[in-house]
DNA sequence: CCGTATTTGTTCGTATGTATT
DNA sequence: CAATACATACGAACAAATACG
């Protein structure tokens, strides 16, 4: 402080913050700050010299010192990048890929950048993302690490919240934060899933559900509530969970033992997903069996697998690109209205669920007499 | 250049590049300076402070002017975070999570961040990406946008080389930069998939190759040499070239064409990718031709596309995930040695090219006399 | 612990060069 | 072309912190 420079420094701060000095507007001259303040030339181009150092002002030979434009960066994380963190299960899953692209168009087109961390379904993994991202991100879009279980990291995503970072979960979300999230209403998918078999006339429907994360489980639900309300019993054994680490073993095998004893065989399947669907069409090919007409099958994410294959699927609507966009907006539209107030993150905004929709294709038929 | 503070300071930065000043070692006086450049005490105060300001030494008052010690913070970017940026193509194209998947999961694993940016073919993105990594990471792994056209970013890519940022360019490379980079030998590919079907007795063999990059020519001219080689005559009109806005056109609209017209029939495909050959196949089921009795047809990638579908693609095998981590680490390496002496980034590191292996699988089949 | 020499920090004055208007 | 404004450079003085005998 003490300093004449340091003086001349902060005036010309304050009138640069108070609005006096607009961005790429000329300042006082050297001679003229010279007289307001009383101080030597030297003293004023070591005050400026400063300033252009830390990004406040620029000089231009023979013209002037002039205002930076500094409307376009604020941020409360140290290196001032404007920065958006991703959080993912796993890059290359099927339709994670999409939900980022979107993410990343809208984000890079507002001069955000996007950083991407993936957990590979470990809470250790998340844990570390965590601890990075806080020092570096402006806000955080985060799906899940095995959403229905007991989440270890709590304490971080509270942490999160006292640095005032926005963060927003989609495809699924851990109960207990209740935090912001944009999320698919899994059950009615389910539910649609199954009405739709039923209503061609299904009653022996094998359902498969990845139970580690809240999107199966509550497809399933959808799953028993579509029987119940139509008054069509299951069959115990006619519900297959599954968690991550099986996904590509146990609904195959649990498939291929149901084909190989005798008795009465599924005529139609729910998957959990489009990905369980191609799996599973292996195995029923494997059999001789043909789709639609010995066997229904219905997808969960309108993947592009679900059009790859010979047999169009039957599957639920995902809004993939569409959904990271959303995402993407809602997390700038916190950004900013924190920027602006002095309201807390957690305050703002509110969560949306996306209702399913069904698309018929080639791989469900009436179910024949 | 010319001003005589900017000599001092050159020769200062000389002296601690070579190591005549190690780290917290204090170099010489104001005073020792100005005789030995015969300069005002002034003029050293600006070369010294201007390398104070740029992070070389730090003053103590009463003390002396000392070297800093640029081993443990390497960074070059402002922000002080471990990054690594990924620039791609598009980040759903059906190959591309998988490769940010090794690199992001190597990274990650060796305490570094990734930043995406996706550039979907638009050398404008590319320069905007550009720009912004130059600030913030350090170092770069680029897919390079429309890789056989002239690129207008070199610029950008002259001043990474001299802010000494490593970058590595993935799946082909701009030409004209000579850069370090991981490719696969695409001629060998396109070779490799043409011989398999000449040596099956294919002799009316179409190619589809995407031109704007430089795996599709590459491809293409495999595909030419083998024909070449085999002695085997090709119609041009069995070269069929698009880019990447006629992806999902072009292509199959000829194909169609081809189908539509009497004639001689092709009796093989080669596609550029894997993807193309899943749209062709609806073509060929379209028309109710089986794969492969009535036609082969050869993928390129050996994605997930080459065996989700009911026939199981023959396709070239790409490393994917493996490329990802292989890339992450020759980046990790380069830095490191950086880090260490004093050399430029640019003469670390040997490209690989990756031989490419056939996949045979159910989508190819010996010729009916 | 004190005092002195050394070294950087701040400030002034002055002069000349060079780019912009 | 002249006036203006920043860029470079020299010289001098005193202040404040540090190092060392």
């Amino acid at each position: 402080m003490g300093t004449k420079y340091n003086t001349v420094k902060q005036a010309i701060m304050c009138k640069i913050l108070d609005g006096t000095f607009q961005p790429h507007q000329k300042i006082y001259t050297e001679s003229e700050l010279m007289k307001q303040f009383g101080v030597s030339r030297h003293t004023v181009r070591i005050a400026i010299g400063e300033l252009v150092t830390q990004g406040w002002l620029y000089r231009e030979q023979g013209a002037g010192t002039f205002c930076v434009d500094r409307t376009k960066e604020e941020s409360t994380n140290v290196s001032n990048q404007k920065n958006i963190a991703i959080i993912t299960t796993s890059i290359s899953d099927y339709i994670f890929p999409s939900i980022i692209r979107g993410a990343e168009s809208y984000l890079s087109q507002h001069g955000y950048h996007v950083s991407l961390f993936s957990t590979n379904n470990s809470h250790d993994s998340e844990q570390r993302a965590l601890k990075k991202i806080l020092l570096s991100s402006d806000g955080i879009i985060i799906e899940p690490t095995k959403s229905a279980l007991f989440n270890i990291n709590i304490i971080d995503y509270l942490n999160l919240e006292r640095q005032n970072i926005p963060y927003l979960m989609i495809n699924a979300f851990y109960d207990e934060l209740d935090p912001l999230s944009i999320t698919m209403d899994d059950e009615k998918g389910g539910y649609l899933q199954t009405e739709h078999l039923i209503e061609l006339g299904h009653t022996n429907i094998i359902g498969f559900f990845k139970t580690d994360d809240i999107q199966g489980n509550k497809r399933m639900k959808g799953f028993l509530k579509a029987h119940r309300e139509y008054g069509v019993t299951i069959d115990p054994h006619n519900i297959v969970t599954y968690n991550s680490e099986e996904k590509s073993t146990k609904p195959v095998e649990i498939l291929r033992e149901k084909f190989n004893i005798d008795g009465d065989l599924p005529t139609a399947i729910v998957c959990y997903n489009d990905e369980l669907a191609i799996r599973l069409l292996d195995v029923i090919r494997e059999k001789k069996l043909q789709v639609p007409d010995d066997i229904s099958i219905v997808g969960f994410d309108d993947s592009f697998m679900a059009s790859v294959t010979e047999v169009k699927l039957t599957t639920i609507q995902h809004p993939k690109s569409k959904m990271g966009e959303k995402a993407a907006k809602m997390i700038l539209d916190i950004i900013k209205e924190v920027a602006g107030s002095h309201k807390k993150a957690r305050d703002i905004g509110e969560s949306i669920v996306i209702e399913p929709e069904l698309i018929i294709r080639d791989s469900t038929k009436q179910m024949h007499k």
